[in-house]
DNA sequence: ATCGTGACTGGGA
DNA sequence: ATCCCAGCCACGA
């Protein structure tokens, strides 16, 4: 039942999702690998989020936007030069601590999808 | 077809 | 608090 293209088509769309969302990522601001993930319908596989922008480096998508849940530029090395992700976040507004990692309590951007999706959500702890 | 790796995350020790 | 392990999806060898 051409189930197969289906997968394929499923995959595809799954990129597609990954691509479209990072791009949506407002200037100065930054979202996580495991966000966008479930914002394309997967809870986890936040991996397949990385792989999916390691094939869009050549893109025009901003992939400096996104950063791992602890805020760490994971995917420098992957910039050509290891402090360029930095510097574009720098650039945008962006803040860091003393770690090295972006303020992630003050720049992190939830995509409006997920937002819409919790809804009913409790409000934010202390 | 199987195995190992990776721009990750969450839970358990 | 830190460290280790398992799950997840896609891909190259």
């Amino acid at each position: 039942m051409k189930r197969k293209i289906q997968s394929d088509r499923k995959k595809k769309d799954f990129f597609d999702k990954v691509y479209d969302l990072t791009a949506k990522i407002p200037k100065g601001k930054v979202t996580t690998y495991g966000l966008i993930a479930e914002a394309c319908g997967i809870r986890s596989s936040a991996r397949t989020v990385g792989w999916a922008l390691n094939g869009a480096q050549e893109s025009n998508l901003p992939c400096h936007r996104v950063v791992n849940r602890n805020g760490t530029l994971t995917g420098r090395v992957h910039f050509g030069d290891p402090n360029l992700m930095e510097e574009l976040l720098r650039s945008e507004g962006v803040e860091f601590d003393d770690d090295g990692n972006v303020i992630m309590q003050k720049h992190l951007w939830i995509p409006p999808i997920l937002e819409r999706r919790k809804k009913k959500q409790k409000k934010s702890r202390s």
